[in-house]
DNA sequence: CCGGATCCCCAGGGATACTG
DNA sequence: CAGTATCCCTGGGGATCCGG
């Protein structure tokens, strides 16, 4: 990116994270830790391949991105972020919390994917009964597996799967990304086409609190 | 600009903020809250006229800024922050936390300007004696005068000038700029050009600390 | 299949001139 | 003063191709 050129904490900021995807890359990083680069491109849907690579490049310039080659028989090159990149995650949790009502308004072109549910999950997801024994969800949508475990008062929400989930919820992403938000109760979710099956009081135990000022 | 289209709070804020130039122009509405077309384009060297104009209608009508028309003898339009508009502020504070230590990277061809001073000294000032009489310090650089007041624990400033500071500097602004956040001392912004007039002790209650994580 | 590189085309940004 | 109009050029979107 050209430089703004200002002796400004914001705008060397900016020059550095300001480009178009670059903060959505750092978000697919803080979401999965080591990632392929094919992962990154399945998260990022409409990202041009070239520019994917030129940012990856800049960032590990920057210090932000690390490389590394896994071992056989992966034998795959990971993408990671640096501790000067996790430090990254705050702005994305002020974007984040400025954000909140523009989500509501969202378009029907607009995509969504389960792993985008951590972030959220991250920043605002709380146990409800932190002195009950934990609870573990397992979410199965049309992409990746996503594992959510609640206990001791937080909340932990990972890409994969549980070996003995005590519930698991089937069906559309978008659905089950609102009801895992409580944005829709499970009644509501049953009729978009979402399948519970265990013990569905766990999700009583998720939290999504309000971002603040929001 | 063109929405990245997905279902997330990251990305739904950066559909509406993730523009260039675009946060640069909400850091100089945070800085003199109202604002005229001009004093924008001062403040963001190297901005093409037709970019701020298209920049500051699709922040109007996005909801974060508001134009009004200033009654005579002014005469002109003023852009100010809506509420919203100024909710953007714990972002830029992220991104300036951040970017702390690239702040020490500064170019030989990058610009400072001395109300940039304010959103630092709104961040991360403080008053070191709580308990003294508030101090006033005016800035008085090639560029616009600031007036900075300390007391009652915090610190305050804004572009203009004091009726009767305690403390005038004069001189360069880069220097001025490094001795008011502390990077350096009277003894050596006196040797680069800055001249202290009044009760120079007023500087040690100005208090500027690191950002967290840094 | 993974990790890109290459090419073409268009939209967005930069610089300058001009106008109500 | 507050923009518009214009021209040019770079950076980004989209597709295809290539080496390991």
């Amino acid at each position: 990116m050209r430089s703004y050129g200002q002796v400004c904490g914001v705008a060397k900021g900016l020059d550095l994270i300001g480009d178009r995807w670059t903060l959505l890359i750092v978000r697919e990083l803080l979401i999965r830790d080591a990632c392929r680069y094919t992962d990154l491109r399945k998260g990022l849907p409409g990202i041009a391949t070239n520019l994917l690579a030129q940012r990856l490049r800049e960032l590990e310039q920057a210090g932000i991105v690390l490389t590394e080659q896994a071992p056989p028989p992966v034998a795959t090159t990971l993408f990671r972020l640096t501790e000067h990149g996790r430090a990254l995650e705050p702005v994305l949790k002020a974007i984040g919390d400025w954000a909140r009502p523009q989500l509501a308004e969202v378009d029907e072109g607009d995509t969504f994917q389960t792993h985008w549910l951590v972030l959220p999950l991250r920043f605002y997801g709380e146990d409800a009964e932190p002195d009950e024994p934990s609870v573990r969800i397992q979410l199965d949508t049309e992409d990746e597996p996503l594992a959510i475990e609640a206990g001791g008062g937080s909340v932990t929400a990972r890409v994969g799967r549980l070996a003995d989930p005590d519930l698991v919820l089937t069906g559309p992403a978008r659905p089950i990304g609102r009801l895992v938000l409580g944005r829709v109760d499970l009644d509501e979710a049953r009729t978009l086409g979402v399948e519970a099956k265990g013990e569905v009081t766990a999700l009583q135990r998720l939290n999504v609190r309000a971002p603040p000022g929001g």
